[in-house]
Parts: structure tokens; C-alpha cells; sequence
DNA sequence: CTAAACGTGTACTATGTGGTACATAGTATA
DNA sequence: TATACTATGTACCACATAGTACACGTTTAG
């Protein structure tokens, strides 16, 4: 269980640095101009900005990455979430998606994108 | 909204089609047989089935693919769910398995079988 | 024929999720 | 020194999830 709390506060410090590094040029990002915008309350950003409370929804979480200037995917992997629109894909041949995941598991980083760039480049 | 119903029900659906097929030959996949090996209430069981009320949780799903003898990933899909050691690999990686998944979201099925071939034949 | 086993209806509940509302206290600025 | 903005602490809440408890009438097997 402790690792969820890690989790947590991890995506909350994340959030809290790259907001202050961006407003240290520009007064928008403030906690209360940053909620604002993500349409939520200045204290609830502030909780999550501490690890004090979960991280947001996903949408406010793909918003939040939008505004940061970060890959949305490692926003919601840091909250502990994954994409629903990748949950959806599997959702639709689970046996298939199921396979191959569990086949790339383990499988080392510059062999996945090797593989990644051959389906990309139409040699499938 | 709608949608989440059609699939509770189908879940619900196929549950009972395939516990009543295997009741046929053995008395022990009665409801309340069944629920009593899936450690829930009977009557809980049979709101599932007859789709008048969510689908279980990830654990009692999985239990319950063992005893009906079919694919937990399919089941779990049927109920709006993805396998969390599946969302896991991709929480641990996820601009890599992000953008693979997005990629092959359109390909054929067969393609895709063929990929997982060559990973699992250790052409990679 | 009857007792055990069966499926289901109704009512209830603990815990988690995703926040809001408002009060308080510090800080910069003019 | 006022005032205006800032972050944070405290209290609360509606809805969802994942079920339990138990009574009821029905079916079925010995």
C-alpha cells in the first residue's frame, strides 16, 4: 500500500516543480491561475501539489500535462493510470493486446522501438 | 452512458449462459455453488448475471474466468476492465507502450499474430 | 411428500473518489 | 500601511464501487 502514497507524492512534486519552474517567468502559473484554467479549486491543487490527496481525474490530469508541457502518458503512469483511450484499444481484442504486452513485458527498451519503427515504416 | 449497461448486461449474459451450460453436467455451478467459491453472496452473483448491477471487482472476475473455464482478459474486457499486471507494464513504460499500442490500434489481426510470433520465436 | 437446495427481491452499508467552500495566514507592492 | 494577491488548513459532500444480510416463494431429489 505504501507505494500508492509514494506514487502520490511523487506526481504531486512533479506537478509542483515544473509549475514553479514555469512561473518563475510567468505569473499564469500560480496555483490559483493554474486551477483556474484546469477548472478546479485553487486548495484542491495545492492538496495534490503536497501528495496530500490522490491525484486528480484523468482529464484533469491530460489538461494539467497540456499546461506543463508534458507527455500526458507519463502524467497519468505517474498518478498511476493508464490512458483510456490504450484501455479501450485493448478493451476491443483483449486476447490479442493481452499476448503481445505480456510477450514485450520484459523485452528491452531499444528492441521495442526498433519494432515500433518497422510497423511505423509499413513493413507490416 | 448507455453503452456501460449493453456491456454490463452482455457480461452478465455470457456469465450465466456459460455457468448454466456447465450446470447441465454438474450441479456444483449452481448460483449459489458458485458464488459460494467466488467467496460473494448468491444473490449478489445473480444481480450479475441478470445485469442489474455492475460487474465484481478484477479479483472475483479472474476467479471466476478459472471456474468458467475461459479467458480472464476477455471477461475483464467484457467488463469495461483492463488486467492491472497489463496496465502495469504499461504504467512502468508508458511513452513506449503508448506509442506501440497507438500504432497497432488499426493493424490486422493478423499482422499483429505475426509480430507476436516473431517476438515469442526470439527473432527480436 | 417433504426437506434441502434453489434463485431472487429488498434493504442496507463501508470505503473510496473527486472534488467544493470558506477561513486563515503569509508576502509583495504601491 | 493598506490592499491585494498568494498558499494552505479544515470541514464537508455527492456519487460510485463492491458488495452483505436475510426473507421469500419455487424447484428438485431422495
Amino acid at each position: 500500500m505504501w507505494y500508492i502514497v509514494y506514487n502520490m507524492s511523487q506526481f504531486g512534486a512533479f506537478v509542483r516543480d515544473r509549475r514553479e519552474r514555469l512561473r518563475r517567468e510567468d505569473s499564469r502559473f500560480s496555483v490559483r491561475q493554474l486551477a483556474r484554467r484546469l477548472g478546479v479549486e485553487p486548495s484542491y491543487l495545492s492538496k495534490v501539489e503536497r501528495g496530500e490527496t490522490a491525484p486528480p481525474s484523468e482529464a484533469k490530469i491530460v489538461l494539467l500535462a497540456k499546461e506543463l508541457n508534458e507527455d500526458p502518458d507519463v502524467l497519468l503512469a505517474m498518478a498511476g493510470k493508464v490512458s483510456s483511450d490504450l484501455q479501450e484499444v485493448i478493451r476491443k481484442r483483449p486476447e490479442l493486446f493481452g499476448q503481445l504486452i505480456r510477450e514485450l513485458k520484459d523485452m528491452p527498451e531499444h528492441a521495442v522501438l526498433r519494432l515500433v519503427r518497422e510497423v511505423r515504416d509499413g513493413r507490416w
